[in-house]
DNA sequence: ATGTGTGCAAACAGTTTGCAAGCTT
DNA sequence: AAGCTTGCAAACTGTTTGCACACAT
């Protein structure tokens, strides 16, 4: 079971208020605002064994470095306007994906993103 | 216009019997037995103009590097097997992703990418 | 007291760039 | 001949690891 330290906490209390998935050096700058000495190997650290419990989970972007959020939000896929860069949560994902793969392989997981115009770029 | 070199068509011929998708390490490793002293910045740098002049299109692939594939395949998406790690492709992409977008979003370019077991690896 | 967690620096992996020499046009 | 292309090494970014010390339990 994790400790409760303060870097794991500074790190938990950067996701108030962000409702974006986060990177690693983001959660960096955010979370020294709570604990000023905390270095990028730690948030690394606790990254990892925070989506081991289940409290975090990895959001994997096409072509970009992994992002983070809390977990418990329900099945989710992402938008990312190539106007801004801001990244967007999609509710409901009702697709029929299975469908897609192969006969005799078996669909696990799978993981979507969707590229666009957000409505403030559109214009 | 690109200049057809030794090391250019190394690179090309390297995905001639290849199926699945292919990382730059890869290439550099299959592409070496048509051009010996082939270097990876030489790969990196096919890659990029061979990408923009159309020749191949990038695969990304969540939470991992980009592979490339010959362009003129039409529309597929990619199911990575967990047990062996291989990518295959999956044709036929009949998904009705734009309703997914948030009201006012436009949806221009979707990435799917599915995670299971593979038929032989399902034992 | 025990052992996990932390910070720092060094190690790594993937990708990009500077430069002199080579090859294509 | 002119200039794109190459190979090598160095630079860079993102991520991981070794180690001594600090802290949570």
């Amino acid at each position: 079971m994790q400790r409760n330290t303060r870097q794991r906490r500074a790190i938990l209390r950067a996701f108030d208020g962000n409702s974006t998935p986060l990177s690693p050096q983001e959660l960096l700058r955010e979370a020294r605002a709570y604990s000023r000495r905390l270095g990028i190997a730690t948030v690394y650290r606790a990254l990892k064994s925070m989506v081991r419990e289940g409290h975090l989970v990895a959001v994997k972007i096409p072509g970009a470095p992994d992002r983070y959020e809390p977990s418990g939000k329900h099945h989710h896929h992402h938008f990312e306007c190539r106007g801004c860069g801001r990244v967007f949560e999609v509710e409901g994902c009702r697709l029929n994906l299975g469908r897609l793969a192969p006969k005799g392989m078996r669909v696990e997981r799978h993981e979507v993103f969707l590229y666009g115009t957000c409505t403030s770029c559109a214009g």
